[in-house]
DNA sequence: CGTTTCTTTGAATGGGATCAATACTTGTGG
DNA sequence: CCACAAGTATTGATCCCATTCAAAGAAACG
Protein backbone atom coordinates (compact mmCIF):
# COMPACT_ATOMS: atom_id res chain seq x y z
CA UNK A 1 0.00 0.00 0.00
CA UNK A 2 2.58 2.68 -0.90
CA UNK A 3 1.40 6.34 -1.10
CA UNK A 4 1.41 8.59 -3.86
CA UNK A 5 4.89 10.23 -5.00
CA UNK A 6 3.62 13.62 -3.23
CA UNK A 7 4.01 12.17 -0.26
CA UNK A 8 7.55 10.50 -0.27
CA UNK A 9 10.30 12.67 0.94
CA UNK A 10 13.13 13.82 -1.24
CA UNK A 11 10.59 14.13 -4.42
CA UNK A 12 10.33 17.75 -3.75
CA UNK A 13 12.01 20.30 -1.80
CA UNK A 14 10.15 23.99 -0.82
CA UNK A 15 9.05 23.28 -4.74
CA UNK A 16 12.00 22.77 -6.90
CA UNK A 17 11.97 19.32 -8.08
CA UNK A 18 15.15 17.08 -6.70
CA UNK A 19 16.89 14.73 -9.48
CA UNK A 20 15.88 11.09 -9.20
CA UNK A 21 19.33 9.99 -8.24
CA UNK A 22 20.02 11.92 -4.95
CA UNK A 23 16.73 10.67 -3.33
CA UNK A 24 18.30 7.41 -5.05
CA UNK A 25 20.94 7.63 -3.04
CA UNK A 26 18.36 7.19 -0.04
CA UNK A 27 16.81 4.07 -1.17
CA UNK A 28 20.07 2.24 -1.85
CA UNK A 29 21.18 2.87 1.80
CA UNK A 30 18.31 1.99 3.23
CA UNK A 31 18.21 -1.45 0.76
CA UNK A 32 21.89 -1.50 1.38
CA UNK A 33 21.37 -4.20 4.50
CA UNK A 34 18.20 -5.07 5.23
CA UNK A 35 17.32 -7.62 8.03
CA UNK A 36 14.62 -9.76 7.71
CA UNK A 37 12.81 -10.47 11.49
CA UNK A 38 10.64 -13.78 11.99
CA UNK A 39 7.14 -12.34 14.10
CA UNK A 40 8.47 -12.70 18.02
CA UNK A 41 12.14 -12.79 16.72
CA UNK A 42 14.19 -10.70 19.05
CA UNK A 43 16.40 -8.05 16.78
CA UNK A 44 18.31 -6.99 19.84
CA UNK A 45 18.58 -7.14 24.13
CA UNK A 46 19.46 -5.29 27.08
CA UNK A 47 22.98 -5.22 26.83
CA UNK A 48 23.45 -6.25 23.36
CA UNK A 49 26.17 -3.86 21.21
CA UNK A 50 25.10 -1.88 18.43
CA UNK A 51 26.30 1.24 16.38
CA UNK A 52 23.81 1.02 13.74
CA UNK A 53 20.87 3.40 13.02
CA UNK A 54 17.64 1.34 12.22
CA UNK A 55 14.84 2.00 10.48
CA UNK A 56 11.72 0.02 10.23
CA UNK A 57 10.82 -0.52 6.66
CA UNK A 58 7.94 -3.02 7.51
CA UNK A 59 5.95 -4.75 9.99
CA UNK A 60 6.00 -3.57 13.79
CA UNK A 61 8.75 -3.83 16.50
CA UNK A 62 7.75 -3.73 20.15
CA UNK A 63 10.65 -1.83 22.10
CA UNK A 64 10.63 -3.08 26.03
CA UNK A 65 12.63 -3.22 28.94
CA UNK A 66 12.19 -6.03 31.43
CA UNK A 67 12.29 -6.14 35.50
CA UNK A 68 14.57 -8.67 37.23
CA UNK A 69 11.57 -9.80 38.51
CA UNK A 70 10.49 -10.75 34.89
CA UNK A 71 8.01 -8.30 34.04
CA UNK A 72 7.66 -6.25 30.64
CA UNK A 73 7.24 -2.90 30.16
CA UNK A 74 6.26 -2.23 26.44
CA UNK A 75 8.40 1.61 26.45
CA UNK A 76 6.92 1.62 22.50
CA UNK A 77 5.70 0.20 19.85
CA UNK A 78 8.04 0.98 16.07
CA UNK A 79 5.56 1.03 12.41
CA UNK A 80 6.82 1.55 9.51
CA UNK A 81 9.04 4.14 9.06
CA UNK A 82 10.12 4.53 12.71
CA UNK A 83 13.87 5.89 12.82
CA UNK A 84 15.68 3.97 15.78
CA UNK A 85 18.72 4.77 17.64
CA UNK A 86 20.28 2.50 20.41
CA UNK A 87 23.13 2.61 22.12
CA UNK A 88 23.25 4.65 25.85
CA UNK A 89 25.02 7.98 27.17
CA UNK A 90 28.40 6.34 27.79
CA UNK A 91 28.82 3.36 25.54
CA UNK A 92 26.98 1.81 22.46
CA UNK A 93 25.09 -0.34 24.92
CA UNK A 94 21.39 -1.27 24.52
CA UNK A 95 19.07 -0.66 27.04
CA UNK A 96 16.31 -2.15 26.03
CA UNK A 97 14.91 -5.41 23.92
CA UNK A 98 13.07 -5.06 20.51
CA UNK A 99 11.41 -7.39 19.55
CA UNK A 100 9.16 -8.12 16.24
CA UNK A 101 5.51 -8.31 16.67
CA UNK A 102 5.07 -9.73 13.23
CA UNK A 103 7.32 -10.45 10.21
CA UNK A 104 9.18 -7.10 10.15
CA UNK A 105 11.95 -5.62 7.63
CA UNK A 106 14.36 -3.23 8.90
CA UNK A 107 17.05 -1.68 6.95
CA UNK A 108 20.51 -1.38 9.31
CA UNK A 109 22.87 1.78 8.74
CA UNK A 110 25.88 2.06 9.95
CA UNK A 111 26.47 4.57 12.28
CA UNK A 112 28.82 6.70 9.87
CA UNK A 113 26.78 5.90 6.42
CA UNK A 114 23.77 8.01 8.53
CA UNK A 115 25.94 10.42 9.63
CA UNK A 116 27.01 11.25 6.15
CA UNK A 117 23.70 11.05 4.41
CA UNK A 118 22.12 13.59 7.74
CA UNK A 119 24.96 16.19 6.09
CA UNK A 120 24.41 15.92 2.52
CA UNK A 121 20.41 15.94 3.03
CA UNK A 122 18.94 18.18 5.04
CA UNK A 123 15.65 16.61 4.74
CA UNK A 124 17.04 13.46 6.18
CA UNK A 125 17.56 15.38 9.31
CA UNK A 126 14.19 17.49 9.45
CA UNK A 127 12.83 13.57 9.29
CA UNK A 128 14.93 12.01 11.37
CA UNK A 129 14.25 14.85 14.11
CA UNK A 130 10.57 14.51 13.38
CA UNK A 131 10.24 10.79 13.65
CA UNK A 132 12.90 10.93 16.79
CA UNK A 133 10.20 14.15 18.79
CA UNK A 134 7.33 12.00 17.93
CA UNK A 135 8.56 8.89 19.58
CA UNK A 136 9.18 11.17 22.47
CA UNK A 137 5.88 13.35 22.60
CA UNK A 138 3.94 10.00 22.06
CA UNK A 139 6.09 8.14 25.45
CA UNK A 140 4.72 11.40 27.46
CA UNK A 141 1.47 10.72 26.45
CA UNK A 142 1.69 6.77 27.46
CA UNK A 143 3.49 7.69 30.99
CA UNK A 144 1.12 10.41 32.13
CA UNK A 145 -1.88 7.53 31.24
CA UNK A 146 0.60 5.36 32.86
CA UNK A 147 1.05 7.08 36.04
CA UNK A 148 -2.29 8.96 36.46
CA UNK A 149 -4.51 7.13 34.77
CA UNK A 150 -6.80 4.48 35.06
CA UNK A 151 -7.44 1.63 32.94
CA UNK A 152 -9.67 2.29 30.52
CA UNK A 153 -8.00 5.37 30.37
CA UNK A 154 -4.81 3.45 29.21
CA UNK A 155 -6.34 1.38 26.98
CA UNK A 156 -8.38 3.67 25.50
CA UNK A 157 -5.10 6.18 24.32
CA UNK A 158 -3.29 3.18 23.39
CA UNK A 159 -5.80 2.06 20.94
CA UNK A 160 -5.90 5.72 19.65
CA UNK A 161 -2.72 6.21 19.35
CA UNK A 162 -2.29 3.29 17.52
CA UNK A 163 -5.10 3.96 15.27
CA UNK A 164 -3.76 7.57 14.72
CA UNK A 165 -0.27 6.22 13.59
CA UNK A 166 -1.79 3.43 11.50
CA UNK A 167 -4.40 5.66 9.73
CA UNK A 168 -1.21 7.65 8.53
CA UNK A 169 1.06 5.27 7.22
CA UNK A 170 -2.53 3.47 5.39
CA UNK A 171 -2.88 0.32 7.82
CA UNK A 172 -5.72 1.00 9.06
CA UNK A 173 -9.05 2.93 7.37
CA UNK A 174 -12.09 4.00 9.41
CA UNK A 175 -10.76 3.26 12.66
CA UNK A 176 -10.29 -0.50 11.88
CA UNK A 177 -7.36 -1.73 12.15
CA UNK A 178 -5.16 -4.63 13.47
CA UNK A 179 -2.98 -5.59 16.15
CA UNK A 180 -0.49 -7.76 15.95
CA UNK A 181 -0.49 -8.52 19.63
CA UNK A 182 -2.63 -10.75 22.23
CA UNK A 183 -3.87 -9.48 25.20
CA UNK A 184 -0.89 -9.98 26.94
CA UNK A 185 1.27 -8.11 25.14
CA UNK A 186 -1.33 -5.37 25.11
CA UNK A 187 -1.14 -5.47 28.47
CA UNK A 188 2.53 -4.92 28.88
CA UNK A 189 1.99 -2.10 26.60
CA UNK A 190 -0.36 -0.18 28.54
CA UNK A 191 0.55 -1.87 31.85
CA UNK A 192 -2.03 -3.79 32.86
CA UNK A 193 -2.60 -7.90 33.43
CA UNK A 194 -4.08 -9.62 30.83
CA UNK A 195 -7.25 -10.55 32.82
CA UNK A 196 -7.92 -7.27 33.05
CA UNK A 197 -7.14 -5.87 29.44
CA UNK A 198 -9.69 -8.48 28.57
CA UNK A 199 -12.16 -7.25 30.82
CA UNK A 200 -11.62 -3.25 30.17
CA UNK A 201 -11.99 -4.63 26.38
CA UNK A 202 -15.24 -6.40 27.38
CA UNK A 203 -16.80 -2.83 28.83
CA UNK A 204 -15.83 -0.84 26.06
CA UNK A 205 -17.45 -3.57 23.75
CA UNK A 206 -20.81 -3.83 25.59
CA UNK A 207 -20.73 0.02 25.52
CA UNK A 208 -20.72 -0.28 21.68
CA UNK A 209 -17.44 2.29 22.15
CA UNK A 210 -15.55 -0.85 20.54
CA UNK A 211 -15.82 -4.05 18.46
CA UNK A 212 -13.21 -6.37 18.40
CA UNK A 213 -13.27 -9.85 16.16
CA UNK A 214 -10.63 -12.70 16.37
CA UNK A 215 -6.98 -11.50 17.91
CA UNK A 216 -6.90 -7.97 17.67
CA UNK A 217 -9.08 -7.18 14.93
CA UNK A 218 -10.22 -3.79 16.39
CA UNK A 219 -12.93 -1.28 15.26
CA UNK A 220 -13.68 2.10 16.48
CA UNK A 221 -16.83 2.68 16.83
CA UNK A 222 -17.29 5.75 18.96
CA UNK A 223 -14.15 7.39 18.35
CA UNK A 224 -15.94 10.67 20.37
CA UNK A 225 -16.57 8.44 23.55
CA UNK A 226 -13.21 6.60 23.19
CA UNK A 227 -11.14 10.31 22.66
CA UNK A 228 -12.89 11.54 26.26
CA UNK A 229 -11.81 8.24 27.94
CA UNK A 230 -8.57 8.82 26.56
CA UNK A 231 -8.26 12.12 27.96
CA UNK A 232 -6.64 13.20 24.60
CA UNK A 233 -7.07 16.17 21.73
CA UNK A 234 -7.53 13.93 18.90
CA UNK A 235 -6.53 16.15 16.42
CA UNK A 236 -3.48 17.80 18.77
CA UNK A 237 -2.53 14.44 19.16
CA UNK A 238 -2.01 13.88 15.18
CA UNK A 239 -0.32 17.37 15.01
CA UNK A 240 1.84 16.19 17.77
CA UNK A 241 2.51 12.18 16.70
CA UNK A 242 2.33 11.73 12.88
CA UNK A 243 6.09 12.79 11.31
CA UNK A 244 6.15 15.54 8.60
CA UNK A 245 8.66 17.49 6.55
CA UNK A 246 7.57 20.44 5.38
CA UNK A 247 4.32 20.48 6.32
CA UNK A 248 3.05 17.65 4.93
CA UNK A 249 3.38 13.89 6.12
CA UNK A 250 6.39 12.18 5.56
CA UNK A 251 7.61 8.34 5.77
CA UNK A 252 11.30 7.70 5.40
CA UNK A 253 10.53 3.98 4.66
CA UNK A 254 8.56 4.98 1.30
CA UNK A 255 11.52 5.67 -0.03
CA UNK A 256 12.27 1.64 -0.01
CA UNK A 257 9.57 0.32 -1.90
CA UNK A 258 9.59 1.35 -5.19
CA UNK B 1 31.19 23.57 42.76
CA UNK B 2 32.95 23.66 39.16
CA UNK B 3 34.51 20.55 38.07
CA UNK B 4 37.53 20.20 37.38
CA UNK B 5 39.19 21.59 34.28
CA UNK B 6 39.67 18.44 32.64
CA UNK B 7 35.97 17.58 32.56
CA UNK B 8 35.08 20.35 30.70
CA UNK B 9 34.62 19.61 27.15
CA UNK B 10 36.24 21.53 24.69
CA UNK B 11 39.22 21.83 26.20
CA UNK B 12 40.55 18.37 24.68
CA UNK B 13 39.66 16.54 22.01
CA UNK B 14 41.82 12.92 21.10
CA UNK B 15 44.92 14.34 23.12
CA UNK B 16 45.12 17.94 21.17
CA UNK B 17 44.58 21.37 23.26
CA UNK B 18 41.96 23.03 21.63
CA UNK B 19 42.43 26.72 21.48
CA UNK B 20 40.63 28.72 24.19
CA UNK B 21 38.40 30.85 21.43
CA UNK B 22 36.67 28.20 20.39
CA UNK B 23 35.83 27.00 23.29
CA UNK B 24 34.53 30.56 24.19
CA UNK B 25 32.28 30.52 21.23
CA UNK B 26 30.24 27.72 22.80
CA UNK B 27 30.28 29.85 26.11
CA UNK B 28 29.16 33.10 24.74
CA UNK B 29 26.56 30.91 23.38
CA UNK B 30 25.13 29.72 26.63
CA UNK B 31 25.90 33.18 27.87
CA UNK B 32 23.89 35.22 24.52
CA UNK B 33 20.68 34.89 26.15
CA UNK B 34 20.19 33.22 29.88
CA UNK B 35 16.81 33.03 31.03
CA UNK B 36 16.44 33.50 35.35
CA UNK B 37 13.43 31.43 36.08
CA UNK B 38 12.21 31.66 40.09
CA UNK B 39 11.30 28.65 42.03
CA UNK B 40 7.76 27.93 41.10
CA UNK B 41 8.04 29.49 37.90
CA UNK B 42 6.55 28.19 34.36
CA UNK B 43 8.97 28.54 31.79
CA UNK B 44 7.01 26.30 28.92
CA UNK B 45 3.09 25.39 28.97
CA UNK B 46 1.66 22.51 26.30
CA UNK B 47 0.72 24.40 23.52
CA UNK B 48 3.45 27.21 23.66
CA UNK B 49 5.63 27.23 20.56
CA UNK B 50 9.13 27.45 20.79
CA UNK B 51 11.99 26.63 18.09
CA UNK B 52 14.58 27.57 20.67
CA UNK B 53 16.76 24.90 22.20
CA UNK B 54 17.38 25.48 26.17
CA UNK B 55 20.84 24.57 28.11
CA UNK B 56 20.08 24.63 31.52
CA UNK B 57 22.84 25.84 33.39
CA UNK B 58 21.32 26.15 36.84
CA UNK B 59 19.38 24.51 39.03
CA UNK B 60 16.11 21.89 38.33
CA UNK B 61 13.16 21.70 36.11
CA UNK B 62 10.23 18.95 36.23
CA UNK B 63 9.01 18.40 32.45
CA UNK B 64 5.23 17.57 33.36
CA UNK B 65 2.13 16.60 31.49
CA UNK B 66 -1.70 17.44 32.29
CA UNK B 67 -4.73 15.23 32.14
CA UNK B 68 -7.92 17.42 31.40
CA UNK B 69 -9.09 15.97 35.10
CA UNK B 70 -6.09 18.02 36.50
CA UNK B 71 -3.74 14.83 37.28
CA UNK B 72 -0.15 15.63 36.52
CA UNK B 73 3.00 13.44 35.55
CA UNK B 74 6.48 14.10 35.88
CA UNK B 75 8.00 12.78 32.54
CA UNK B 76 11.27 14.00 33.88
CA UNK B 77 13.61 16.39 36.18
CA UNK B 78 16.15 18.15 34.12
CA UNK B 79 19.65 19.14 36.34
CA UNK B 80 22.41 21.24 35.28
CA UNK B 81 23.47 20.43 31.85
CA UNK B 82 20.47 19.02 30.34
CA UNK B 83 19.71 20.11 26.48
CA UNK B 84 15.80 20.64 26.51
CA UNK B 85 14.47 20.60 22.76
CA UNK B 86 10.77 20.62 22.41
CA UNK B 87 8.49 21.22 19.57
CA UNK B 88 6.82 18.53 18.25
CA UNK B 89 7.06 16.40 15.20
CA UNK B 90 4.81 18.81 12.59
CA UNK B 91 4.33 22.30 14.59
CA UNK B 92 7.35 23.59 16.92
CA UNK B 93 4.40 23.20 19.97
CA UNK B 94 5.16 22.18 23.06
CA UNK B 95 3.64 19.21 24.36
CA UNK B 96 5.39 19.55 28.02
CA UNK B 97 5.23 21.84 30.85
CA UNK B 98 7.86 22.97 32.10
CA UNK B 99 8.71 24.48 35.80
CA UNK B 100 11.17 25.71 38.00
CA UNK B 101 11.87 23.53 40.86
CA UNK B 102 14.00 25.95 42.74
CA UNK B 103 15.47 29.67 40.99
CA UNK B 104 17.15 28.28 38.37
CA UNK B 105 19.57 29.57 35.03
CA UNK B 106 18.32 28.70 31.88
CA UNK B 107 20.97 29.04 28.13
CA UNK B 108 17.94 30.12 25.64
CA UNK B 109 19.82 29.49 22.33
CA UNK B 110 17.97 30.33 18.59
CA UNK B 111 17.61 26.71 16.85
CA UNK B 112 19.80 28.49 14.02
CA UNK B 113 22.68 28.96 16.69
CA UNK B 114 22.48 25.85 17.69
CA UNK B 115 22.57 24.14 14.33
CA UNK B 116 25.08 25.97 13.46
CA UNK B 117 27.05 25.19 16.42
CA UNK B 118 26.76 21.64 16.38
CA UNK B 119 28.21 21.82 12.71
CA UNK B 120 31.10 23.29 13.29
CA UNK B 121 31.85 21.29 16.73
CA UNK B 122 31.39 18.04 16.88
CA UNK B 123 31.86 17.28 20.32
CA UNK B 124 28.82 19.38 20.85
CA UNK B 125 27.06 17.24 18.24
CA UNK B 126 28.60 14.48 20.43
CA UNK B 127 27.54 15.49 23.89
CA UNK B 128 24.25 16.65 22.89
CA UNK B 129 23.42 12.95 21.27
CA UNK B 130 24.52 11.76 24.71
CA UNK B 131 22.42 14.06 26.65
CA UNK B 132 19.29 12.87 24.55
CA UNK B 133 19.97 9.20 24.63
CA UNK B 134 20.57 9.72 28.48
CA UNK B 135 17.20 11.61 28.59
CA UNK B 136 15.65 8.38 26.84
CA UNK B 137 16.88 5.58 29.00
CA UNK B 138 16.37 7.09 31.95
CA UNK B 139 12.43 7.83 31.09
CA UNK B 140 12.35 4.33 29.93
CA UNK B 141 13.34 2.87 33.33
CA UNK B 142 10.95 5.27 35.04
CA UNK B 143 8.30 3.92 32.59
CA UNK B 144 8.82 0.22 33.29
CA UNK B 145 8.58 0.82 36.91
CA UNK B 146 5.30 2.92 36.42
CA UNK B 147 3.78 0.32 34.31
CA UNK B 148 4.92 -2.82 36.31
CA UNK B 149 6.84 -1.77 39.58
CA UNK B 150 5.15 -1.08 43.00
CA UNK B 151 4.95 1.67 45.33
CA UNK B 152 8.46 0.61 47.43
CA UNK B 153 10.54 0.41 43.60
CA UNK B 154 9.27 3.06 41.88
CA UNK B 155 10.32 5.28 45.09
CA UNK B 156 13.74 3.55 45.07
CA UNK B 157 14.57 4.31 41.62
CA UNK B 158 13.61 7.43 41.99
CA UNK B 159 15.55 8.59 44.69
CA UNK B 160 18.57 6.02 43.20
CA UNK B 161 18.59 8.07 39.95
CA UNK B 162 18.45 11.62 41.18
CA UNK B 163 21.38 9.97 43.26
CA UNK B 164 23.31 9.28 40.80
CA UNK B 165 22.64 12.03 38.60
CA UNK B 166 23.51 14.42 41.41
CA UNK B 167 26.94 12.95 42.27
CA UNK B 168 27.85 13.32 38.66
CA UNK B 169 27.34 17.05 38.67
CA UNK B 170 28.70 17.36 42.32
CA UNK B 171 25.16 17.80 44.20
CA UNK B 172 25.44 15.21 46.47
CA UNK B 173 27.86 13.71 48.15
CA UNK B 174 27.69 9.89 49.68
CA UNK B 175 24.24 9.32 49.55
CA UNK B 176 23.69 12.69 50.66
CA UNK B 177 21.11 15.12 48.62
CA UNK B 178 18.46 17.36 49.16
CA UNK B 179 15.32 17.45 46.85
CA UNK B 180 13.36 20.79 46.07
CA UNK B 181 10.18 18.91 46.07
CA UNK B 182 7.21 18.34 48.50
CA UNK B 183 5.97 14.91 48.45
CA UNK B 184 3.36 15.53 46.49
CA UNK B 185 5.39 16.80 43.47
CA UNK B 186 7.50 13.53 43.93
CA UNK B 187 4.26 11.44 44.24
CA UNK B 188 3.36 13.24 40.65
CA UNK B 189 7.14 12.43 39.84
CA UNK B 190 6.80 8.48 40.64
CA UNK B 191 3.13 8.06 39.99
CA UNK B 192 1.52 8.21 43.60
CA UNK B 193 -0.49 9.76 45.90
CA UNK B 194 1.41 12.40 48.28
CA UNK B 195 0.58 9.80 51.36
CA UNK B 196 1.81 6.95 49.58
CA UNK B 197 4.94 8.81 49.10
CA UNK B 198 4.59 10.03 52.69
CA UNK B 199 3.91 5.97 54.18
CA UNK B 200 6.71 4.56 51.74
CA UNK B 201 9.49 6.66 52.90
CA UNK B 202 8.35 5.93 56.38
CA UNK B 203 8.61 2.26 55.62
CA UNK B 204 12.21 2.90 54.23
CA UNK B 205 13.23 4.94 57.35
CA UNK B 206 12.07 2.31 59.38
CA UNK B 207 14.37 -0.26 58.01
CA UNK B 208 17.09 2.22 57.65
CA UNK B 209 17.45 2.70 54.39
CA UNK B 210 17.10 5.90 54.12
CA UNK B 211 17.05 9.33 56.48
CA UNK B 212 15.14 12.30 55.59
CA UNK B 213 15.43 15.23 57.34
CA UNK B 214 13.48 18.71 57.22
CA UNK B 215 11.97 19.07 53.60
CA UNK B 216 13.63 16.24 51.45
CA UNK B 217 16.80 16.19 53.06
CA UNK B 218 17.84 12.48 52.06
CA UNK B 219 20.60 10.62 52.85
CA UNK B 220 20.75 7.30 51.63
CA UNK B 221 22.31 4.97 54.24
CA UNK B 222 22.17 1.31 52.57
CA UNK B 223 22.62 1.46 48.77
CA UNK B 224 22.74 -2.52 48.49
CA UNK B 225 18.98 -2.54 50.10
CA UNK B 226 17.72 0.23 47.85
CA UNK B 227 18.99 -1.25 44.63
CA UNK B 228 17.43 -4.61 45.24
CA UNK B 229 14.28 -2.54 45.56
CA UNK B 230 14.46 -0.60 42.58
CA UNK B 231 15.47 -3.55 40.41
CA UNK B 232 18.56 -1.74 39.06
CA UNK B 233 22.33 -2.19 38.18
CA UNK B 234 23.66 0.72 39.55
CA UNK B 235 26.80 0.37 37.38
CA UNK B 236 24.99 -0.13 34.31
CA UNK B 237 22.93 2.32 34.89
CA UNK B 238 25.26 5.54 35.85
CA UNK B 239 26.99 4.27 32.10
CA UNK B 240 23.26 4.92 30.61
CA UNK B 241 22.20 7.55 32.12
CA UNK B 242 25.60 10.07 32.98
CA UNK B 243 25.51 11.99 29.63
CA UNK B 244 30.07 11.26 28.72
CA UNK B 245 31.87 12.52 25.87
CA UNK B 246 35.20 10.36 24.90
CA UNK B 247 34.74 8.23 27.67
CA UNK B 248 34.85 11.38 30.19
CA UNK B 249 32.18 13.08 32.08
CA UNK B 250 30.75 15.87 30.49
CA UNK B 251 28.73 18.60 31.27
CA UNK B 252 27.75 21.49 29.45
CA UNK B 253 26.70 23.48 31.44
CA UNK B 254 30.10 24.01 33.45
CA UNK B 255 31.45 26.25 29.96
CA UNK B 256 29.03 29.04 31.16
CA UNK B 257 30.54 28.67 34.98
CA UNK B 258 33.45 30.42 34.37
C1' DC C 1 -7.57 -34.47 16.26
C1' DG C 2 -5.12 -33.62 20.19
C1' DT C 3 -2.12 -29.98 22.07
C1' DT C 4 -0.93 -25.64 23.02
C1' DT C 5 -1.81 -21.02 23.42
C1' DC C 6 -5.10 -17.57 24.19
C1' DT C 7 -9.44 -15.62 25.84
C1' DT C 8 -13.05 -15.28 29.03
C1' DT C 9 -15.27 -15.28 33.40
C1' DG C 10 -15.62 -15.83 38.54
C1' DA C 11 -13.95 -15.27 43.30
C1' DA C 12 -10.73 -13.75 46.55
C1' DT C 13 -6.94 -10.78 47.75
C1' DG C 14 -4.34 -6.67 48.23
C1' DG C 15 -2.20 -2.30 47.19
C1' DG C 16 -2.84 2.28 46.69
C1' DA C 17 -6.33 6.10 46.53
C1' DT C 18 -9.34 8.81 48.98
C1' DC C 19 -11.29 10.96 52.90
C1' DA C 20 -10.53 13.04 57.16
C1' DA C 21 -8.32 14.77 61.21
C1' DT C 22 -4.19 16.16 63.59
C1' DA C 23 0.45 18.06 63.95
C1' DC C 24 4.20 20.64 62.06
C1' DT C 25 6.46 24.18 59.43
C1' DT C 26 6.85 28.59 57.27
C1' DG C 27 5.71 33.10 56.33
C1' DT C 28 2.82 37.21 57.27
C1' DG C 29 1.33 41.23 59.33
C1' DG C 30 -0.24 43.21 63.63
C1' DC D 1 7.29 38.72 69.39
C1' DC D 2 3.18 36.59 68.87
C1' DA D 3 -1.00 35.21 66.40
C1' DC D 4 -2.73 33.73 62.44
C1' DA D 5 -2.93 31.66 57.92
C1' DA D 6 -1.48 28.66 54.39
C1' DG D 7 0.83 24.96 53.05
C1' DT D 8 2.81 20.44 54.21
C1' DA D 9 3.58 16.08 56.67
C1' DT D 10 1.73 12.34 59.19
C1' DT D 11 -1.44 8.88 60.50
C1' DG D 12 -5.86 6.23 60.64
C1' DA D 13 -10.02 4.29 58.39
C1' DT D 14 -12.39 3.00 54.46
C1' DC D 15 -13.10 2.00 49.71
C1' DC D 16 -12.18 0.54 45.15
C1' DC D 17 -9.61 -0.84 41.25
C1' DA D 18 -6.61 -4.04 39.49
C1' DT D 19 -3.96 -8.31 40.49
C1' DT D 20 -3.85 -12.96 41.36
C1' DC D 21 -5.60 -17.53 41.42
C1' DA D 22 -8.30 -20.83 39.19
C1' DA D 23 -10.97 -23.12 35.74
C1' DA D 24 -13.49 -23.54 31.64
C1' DG D 25 -14.15 -22.28 26.64
C1' DA D 26 -12.28 -20.92 22.06
C1' DA D 27 -9.05 -20.51 18.61
C1' DA D 28 -4.72 -21.72 16.34
C1' DC D 29 -1.51 -25.20 14.97
C1' DG D 30 1.12 -29.16 13.83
Amino acid sequence: MPRPVSQIIGMHQRGRVVPHDISDTIKSMLKANVKTLKSGQFMLMEGDETNAVFCLLDGWLAVSKRLPEGDIQIIDIALPGEILEFGSARASVSAVNVEALNDARVAVIPEASWEKAMQTRPDLKRISRNVRSAAQVRMGERMLRLGQGAAAMRIAYGLLELSVRLEAIGEAQEGKFHIPMNQRMLGDFVGLSSVHVCRTLRQLKRKGILKVEGHMSIEILKTGVLREMAGVDLEALRSEILPCDEGRPSVLASLAWA
